[in-house]
DNA sequence: TTGTATGCGTTATCAG
DNA sequence: CTGATAACGCATACAA
């Protein structure tokens, strides 16, 4: 009768000899006379069956499904996250939604209809767009950016970290750094580094300078400040901290066309924690962000019963790792 | 009435004061009386209706769905590579369901059940599980491994890449070289990268070795083979071809550590077109795989109406990439 | 052309 | 504890 049609829970009841009520409890792990359950699992052993999700979703208001809105996976760090969320999504029988944004405004707008006719239990997002509309009713979750405290935001203790570098720094041997980023001018967490920095070297009297550029400012800009820095052929500073692992290594490329010794004429250290192809070397000395637990921490907020007594602002400890751009 | 539940095409219906059906046919786009689609279209604009995809696919028995089967996302190559399939997707208004086999056989298993409850409309895969059991009925397509000729399969010219690495490295001025490799048994495309480079080799009389390990053998013994190479602090080769680009980031630390210079003493060339961040410099030289078009391959062969008609072997050009491994 | 009615596969309610 | 039936939102065949 149907050769190429999945068979359906009225297919397994008919092959079981019992009825469609009964099949879905089974299916569902709801109590069933012994009897019936073998019936009914036999039946479904024999013919294959798998329930199929778009008449279960229909039916229970339930997707199962979790967006996940970032800005692309090319970038290392995006992916370890994707990654990490995705299993984490997985070891709960939800699935993932995949949107990236590639940094443009139109394509999240795009997406946040597409994840309303997709009917998503929920949403993580990891976006820079200022004044992005989060649907209503749908849980939500941040990742690194703080909306309001309606809206829980996971991210690394980015304070904590900048701190942690300029000790770090200072410990090292270093007499004068400085902090390097390039990003959006809105105060989000990853902005906290430079706070944190800041602190630290206030605090114990390290001399500092702060080079903070725009999004979208040329990355020249930085070389033209490393180079006014040079006086005959000497850096001004022997410690540099670099808002991402990504700046640090392009510094430092930077760095060493100049005749800068890394690190011995001066030590770099990054933001991230990304490591060669994935799980081999810190590319650089870094701040590492706590990955795994981020993606864990976004998963079972977005998922948790009662969003509103969930906290505002999730914070992760981050640690150092050594990646050849410091002494030691 | 319905305060937290979204509105659907009863409600549209109800609110331009037309029949369901109606509705149906101007959110398909179909032929509709002006007058009835502005009044339509206004409800849902006023209504903020978005259709339910679970409906419909019920209804229609296509998800516009394609699941992909990868390893991970961690390795910034399966990174660029499910970037552009989700894109070369979302261009065609289907999703992606990201499934990561992290090389285990039993997660592949669990996967496919659940690519067959979610119905897809397509598999791809890129997997190296020897028998992964490929479902019925569902389109597949794979990616660097051949199954069958009634599996279509997307790759790169690797036959051509690895003569290309053997030409470069002696146009380079290479005298005697080596192929290195890790990976499974099994014959699939890239093995080809070997036979290439060989074929080469023996074309062009260049005298050439070839290390190939089983997965899973400990990278020990590539530093075991170069070890052995070094005959009073020379190296036996001066050019190296690496089956991956990670194969041959690592080999690049060892002969380092050997006290090798790259790419005075030694040139290496590795292969897929790693860069650092995804779109800064490659990591090496390398044989530089066209991701996207391999995306945009997998993605029409899948979706294609008339898959029998379809190519068994798409191979897709290489090119050569200068990353600081080689002289130039 | 527009409206109506049916069924897709599932879960839940309710009567046996 | 089981079995029949309605409803979820949508597309479509068919009737008007």
């Amino acid at each position: 009768m149907n050769e190429k049609t999945a068979p359906t829970m009225a297919d397994v009841a008919r092959e079981a000899g019992v009825a469609l009520g009964t099949v879905s409890k089974v299916v569902n792990g709801q109590a069933v006379g012994k009897e019936y359950k073998d019936k009914v699992e036999e039946a479904i052993a024999r013919l294959g069956y798998q329930y199929n999700s778009s008449g279960r979703a229909l039916r229970t208001d339930k997707t199962n499904t979790v967006a996940l809105i970032i800005p692309n996976t090319v970038n290392p760090y995006f992916g370890t996250l994707v990654h990490h969320i995705n299993m984490a999504l997985e070891k709960r029988d939800y699935k993932m939604l995949l949107c990236f944004t590639e940094y443009d405004q139109n394509r999240e707008m795009e997406y946040i209809q597409m994840v309303r006719q997709n009917r998503v239990d929920g949403i993580i997002a990891l976006t820079y767009n200022p004044d992005l509309t989060i649907p209503e009713g749908i849980p939500f979750v941040t990742i690194d950016r703080f909306f309001s405290v309606s809206v829980p935001c996971v991210a690394a203790d980015n304070f904590g970290g900048g701190w942690m570098a300029a000790y770090k720094l200072r410990d090292l041997g270093c007499k004068k750094v400085a902090f390097l980023r390039i990003g959006s001018a809105l105060t989000n967490e990853p902005s906290k580094r430079k706070e944190g920095f800041v602190a630290a070297c206030v605090e114990m009297g390290l001399p500092f300078e702060v080079m903070a550029l725009e999004d979208g400012t040329p990355f020249s800009e930085f070389e033209r400040f490393l180079a006014e820095h040079m006086y005959d052929g000497k850096f001004a500073f022997d410690g540099l901290f670099a808002g991402t692992d990504m700046l640090a290594w392009q510094i430092i490329q930077v760095l060493k066309k100049m005749g800068q010794r890394v690190p011995q004429d001066v030590q770099v250290i990054g933001f991230d924690g990304i490591r060669m192809f994935g799980d081999l070397e810190y590319i650089v000395s870094t701040i590492v962000q706590p990955v795994q637990e981020i993606a864990e921490a976004c998963v079972s907020t977005v998922l948790s019963k009662h969003l509103s007594t969930v906290p505002s602002l999730i914070c992760l400890p981050v640690s150092y790792a050594y990646g050849g751009t410091t002494r030691e």
